[in-house]
DNA sequence: TGGTAAGTGGAGAGGATCGTCCACTTAACC
DNA sequence: GGTTAAGTGGACGATCCTCTCCACTTACCA
């Protein structure tokens, strides 16, 4: 089955030089400024017109999925790694804070993670792989009892969905906000002062993000 | 000088009638849809045209401004309350779950306490009262030993944007999200276990919150 | 009751963005 | 070199939004 060039194999030598391009100026501008650079200014900025970053992607959907997709790679590694570590607890705050902190340093990505694109089937394995690894190594650190046995997997969506929320103004304030939002709620997830139980009725993180999406709800 | 007829006096019956519910209907779809609810939603379902919701609000930011004056008046009651409280570490608490569930509660509300309006004096003079406020209920709360010593006024940003970033899906949804959110990181705020000190560093209120307004860089 | 200024609705100007079309250019192979 | 299909650019259509304009209507007071 050769009918699928997926990534840029059998283009012409130009065509495949514009689309390395293509994809190297978005990740840049996706980054600095967030999902919502519109299409023209990253044919612009990669020297190419509209038509031939259409050609390549026929929708701004799939250069997200295209430019992220080792992103979410990466993330999963970081579970894959959290999960080798003999400790769990220390891995599960690893894991926390070097996802987050790949949020914070790249706009785009936690746009991305967050925003949720129903058809970029890749993505979506990836982000489910990485769900499934942070609820084992959740189970994990609560055996060792040092995270607390009230922590719900779908925490996890609310630390990811927090984070984002401080993700804002220049790199370095995203990142030190981001830093010490989980330094916040790393502490409040250990075990020891678990004092006060928190109301429960946390969110499903895949729904949540595949509700993001839905923005064509114009209706009355 | 008679020339500022600010709120609605010196109206016409059925003008000021209309105005009413122009502001009743925009209060009721911000809640609900946040705040970019197309100005002409709003005529139609106020049922007027859209050319007299402009000559009542000229622009969409004074109608914003106008519908949530006093969701910011609250909010500093909610404050004023908290520093009568004889227990200022209660009034902290009860201070911050207030006002993270009226964020949660009006979708519009917590867009309008994050994106800042610039010209909205009114509303700038309030939010800076409840900041204030805040700073002196974060003095007192330390005093007493109950909060941590670390914790940096500007905490409370991180706060706020996070919570704001959990506000997504349902009403009910985004309620639970936020309590959830809030006691841990309540959890995290207690002196008790201050155990390890979070990287500092955080981002000054009304810097970021002035900075969300400029969309208009298009540049380059 | 009638004059008038205040009030009104809806079309549309102006701007931004996604995505398409099509006549032209060029790499690649014979 | 020449043929040709792949590749290309920029104008353009479609949509959505904020805000303006202007001819028409109506509340209010004498």
């Amino acid at each position: 089955m050769p009918a699928l060039p997926e990534t840029a194999v059998g283009l012409r030598a130009d065509a495949r030089q514009n689309r390395d391009r293509i994809v190297e100026v978005a990740r840049r501008l996706f980054a600095d400024r967030g999902l919502d650079v519109p299409m023209a200014a990253i044919a612009r900025h990669a020297g190419v017109g509209v038509a031939t970053l259409y050609r390549r992607f026929p929708t701004k959907e799939s250069l997200v999925t295209e430019v992220f997709a080792d992103q979410f790679e990466a993330c999963v590694s970081v579970v894959d790694d959290a999960l080798a570590d003999p400790d769990p607890w220390r891995g599960f705050c690893t894991a926390v804070e070097k996802v987050c902190g790949m949020q914070a340093a790249d706009r785009g990505f936690g746009a991305a993670f967050v925003a949720a694109f129903p058809d970029a089937v890749d993505i979506e394995r990836e982000r489910d792989r990485a769900i499934q690894g942070f609820a084992e190594l959740t189970r994990r650190a609560k055996a060792t009892g040092r995270l607390r046995a009230d922590f719900a997997p779908d925490d996890l969506a609310l630390l990811l969905m927090a984070n984002s929320g401080v993700i804002t103004g220049s790199a370095g304030e995203a990142m030190a906000a981001s830093r010490r939002l989980v330094a916040y709620l790393l502490s409040a997830f250990r075990a020891e002062q678990a004092e006060p139980l928190p109301p429960p009725a946390p969110l499903d993180l895949r729904d949540v993000l595949n509700a993001r999406i839905r923005d064509g709800v114009r209706k009355e």
